[in-house]
DNA sequence: TTCTATGCAAAGCTTTTGCAGAATC
DNA sequence: GATTCTGCAAAAGCTTTGCATAGAA
């Protein structure tokens, strides 16, 4: 996680001037948060976390839409299937960062949690890649994989 | 489809007894444009489906949270990971009128199309419950699997 | 000094809530 | 006839936009 956090901040820079955007206290923070973190975040998490007036939360909606059109982070949906209603996005430092995982979703408490690695094999991945190819004429690029159920605290209970 | 209509509809009068609710036009309507449809729709498609003044928006509302507190229907979310910003949730007949199935996403049109069976074989799932349960204590009940890409029209343009 | 980013205010959507009249059982 | 549903209006979120000022290069 420092690891992610430090390369993450090393590439901003460059992606930010590369494009003639400028590197500011907020931009920094909010990357800074987001990196921070073990699970995806929602705007107004993010903004809770940083340290009174690091930003206004028009600018993390800004920044968050920015960092994720380069590529540093990635948005995902944490909704349980149980909920009828929507609920925030969230927001996560991008795989490059974490490396390749899921998210394990408490229908419970709502607590989401990082499962490192991929649940399908690779053999699997590329068999279902080239079904779907041909049957379809469909080029899968990304997958996401969500895990749903009761965390250790909500089956204790 | 027609099928899963047909039981969708065959369940619905009974679970609303059951609980002193009623069977009523709007309801009936609303659950009938869901099955008909190949793909998850939005509160505000599913009104648009409705003929003229079978429902108001807000009683689309109110019946899609009453249909998924029943079971009957399932919400999904089919945002794109290239979209920063949060799209409006999505509902689908469950799984149960359906039959078991994941989602193609195309990151070009946005696009939702079913793909009907689980891409992880029972066995790989089995073992991924298994082990998720001994080193996490999280119980897995349901998962969701979304495959992202492109679809055949966005693939040939 | 130039041009981008930020804060603030206000607008825009989507979703939820309150209430009186309509509809179901 | 009793109770639930619906439509309408209004409120409540969350997110985006416009604009003047502050800040980075």
């Amino acid at each position: 996680m420092a690891d992610s956090l430090a390369r993450a901040h090393e590439a901003l820079p460059n992606l930010l001037s590369r494009r003639g955007l400028r590197l500011t206290g907020p931009r920094r923070a909010i990357l800074e948060a987001l990196a921070g973190s073990q699970v995806p975040l929602t705007v107004a998490d993010l903004h809770a976390r940083l340290a009174d007036r690091q930003a206004h939360i028009v600018s993390v909606y800004r920044t968050v839409h920015l960092l994720v059109r380069m590529g540093l982070v990635r948005p995902t949906d944490a909704v349980r299937p149980s909920d009828a209603a929507r609920g925030s996005r969230r927001y996560e430092l991008a795989e490059q960062f974490t490396g390749h995982h899921h998210h394990l979703i408490c229908q419970g408490c709502g607590r989401i949690e990082d499962l490192e690695g991929c649940v399908l094999a690779d053999a699997a991945l590329t068999q279902l890649t080239r079904y779907v190819r041909r049957s379809r004429g469909f080029e899968v690029t990304e997958h996401e994989v969500r895990l749903f159920g009761l965390c250790r605290r909500c089956v204790d209970s």
